[in-house]
DNA sequence: AATCTATGACTGACTAGTCAGTCATAGTCA
DNA sequence: TGACTATGACTGACTAGTCAGTCATAGATT
C-alpha cells in the first residue's frame, strides 16, 4: 500500500544499468521486442521445468525458477497467472509437440513387429532416460494433486497412445504375427515395461543400472515368439 | 532449516539413559503408560500416512497430521526428530510388515503359474487401489528428493522381489513351463504390469476403470502361454 | 512429591504474489 | 536524419501469510 520508492529504486537503477549490457551480450541476434519476450519465456519454462523436477511442486521456490531463467521474479508474473496454472501449463507446452512427433507415425510398412520396434526405439531415444521420462515421473507424482493435469495427460497422451497401440496389436494378431488375442484388450501388457524403465532409471539407476533396450527386445520376444532373423 | 538450539538434546540424553532399565522393569504392566504412548505412535503414524499420500511431503503441514490423530503438534516431537525423519521412518513401518508377509512365501506346492498366481492374487487383494498403493506411488514422486527412502525401498522390497521373481522365473523356465529363456534376465518384465495397474488406478481410475485382474491373467497367459484348464 | 508426558500458543524463517518505478525500443514528427 | 514521446517489458523491495519446530505450563502416573 503505502511505499517508499525513494532510496531503494537508486540501487536497482545502477543494477539494472549494468546488468542489461552483460546480457544482451551474451544474446548475439539483435532482437525484437516480442522475440526478446518469447525468448524470455521459453527461458522460464525451461527453469520451471528443472526445478519442478527437481523438486515437486510444493517445494520449488518461484525465485529459484527466477534465478535460473535470469529473470526477475515480477517477469514471472507477466507471461504465468501463478504458479499452479505455470505448472499445468508447463506440461501442456512441453508435451503437446511430444505427441505431435509421435502421432506423426511411421508409413504402414514391414511387419507390425518392427513398427513397434521402431516405436520403442524412438520412445527409448526421446523419453527413457531423459528429462522427458522425468516429466513422467512428475506427472505420476502430481497427478492426484492437479486433476487437470491428470487429465489432460489421459486425454492428449495415455488415451491416444492405448488406442494406437490397439490397433497395431489388432493388426498384428490379423496377421498372425502375434498369438495372445486377449492382448488387444489390454494394451497396457504392451506398453508396462517401458514405463517401468522410465521409473526404474529415476529411482534404482545407480543401485542397478537397467537395459532398457535389452530389456524392451524381450518383452517384444514374448509378445512375437522368438526374434526373426532380418 | 534445522536449528540446534542446545535444549532439545536434553530430553533425550535423559530418555537414553533411562531406556534399557525402563523395559526390563516395567513390561509386565503392560496397559497404561507404554501402551497409551504406543497407541498414539500408530495414530500418528495413521493420519501421517493419509496426509503425504494426500498432498506429498511438502505440501503437508504438521498441524493437519496432528490434527487428524487428535494429538497436540508437540507430541508429534516426542516420536519423531522432525518432518523428514517422520517420513523416511514412517516409509519403514509400513513397508516392513508387508514384505515380511509377502515373504512368507507358501509352500512350493504345485506349479510355477499357481505360485506366480498366488502372488499376482495377493498382490492384487493388498496392494492395488489400496492405500498401500498410494504408498507406492509416493515413494515413486519423492524417491528423488528423499534418496534414502529410495535407496530402502529399492534394498528391502525391490531387489528382493525381483530376486523372488527370477527364481521363479528360472524354476518355470527349467521344468518347461515358461518358453521365453532370457525372461529370467528382466523380471521387471513380470512385474511391470502390477505396477502399471498401481498407478493407473491413482491416475485414471475415473476416466478409465482397469480389470486388474482380468489384465494380470492375459499377461501370464501371455508367459505360459494359454490357460491350462484346471 | 517427583517424574514423565502432553499441550498449544508462540517464534522466526521462508515465500507467493504485488506494484511503483525504470529503461530500451517503437513510433511520430520536423 | 535527429529529437522527442509513448509503450510496456522488466525489475526487485515489499507485504501478508504460512508453517516447522520450541518451550513454558498443565496434567497424569508412580
Amino acid at each position: 500500500m503505502t511505499r517508499k520508492p525513494t532510496k531503494a529504486a537508486l540501487p536497482s537503477a545502477i543494477r539494472a544499468g549494468a546488468k542489461d549490457p552483460a546480457r544482451s551480450k551474451e544474446e548475439a541476434p539483435a532482437s525484437s521486442r516480442a522475440t526478446r519476450a518469447a525468448e524470455r519465456r521459453a527461458a522460464i519454462v525451461e527453469a520451471a521445468m528443472d526445478e519442478f523436477i527437481a523438486r515437486g511442486f510444493a517445494a520449488t521456490r518461484l525465485d529459484d525458477i527466477a534465478k535460473r531463467a535470469g529473470v526477475a521474479k515480477g517477469t514471472i508474473y507477466l507471461h504465468f497467472k501463478d504458479k499452479e496454472s505455470m505448472f499445468e501449463e508447463l506440461v501442456r507446452i512441453v508435451i503437446v509437440p511430444v505427441v505431435a512427433r509421435l502421432t506423426a507415425l511411421p508409413p504402414p510398412a514391414g511387419s507390425v513387429r518392427d513398427l513397434i520396434e521402431a516405436f520403442a526405439s524412438s520412445f527409448l531415444k526421446e523419453v527413457i532416460g531423459t528429462r522427458r521420462g522425468d516429466l513422467v515421473r512428475l506427472i505420476v507424482a502430481e497427478g492426484p494433486r492437479f486433476p487437470s493435469v491428470a487429465d489432460f495427460y489421459y486425454r492428449e497422451v495415455v488415451s491416444r497412445g492405448i488406442a494406437a497401440m490397439r490397433a497395431l496389436i489388432e493388426l498384428g494378431i490379423a496377421r498372425g504375427e502375434i498369438r495372445e488375442k486377449d492382448l488387444a484388450r489390454y494394451p497396457q501388457i504392451l506398453v508396462a515395461p517401458a514405463m517401468i524403465a522410465v521409473i526404474w532409471q529415476s529411482l534404482f539407476a545407480r543401485h542397478a543400472p537397467l537395459d532398457a533396450q535389452e530389456m524392451l527386445r524381450v518383452h517384444l520376444d514374448l509378445i512375437f515368439g522368438e526374434r526373426r532373423t532380418t
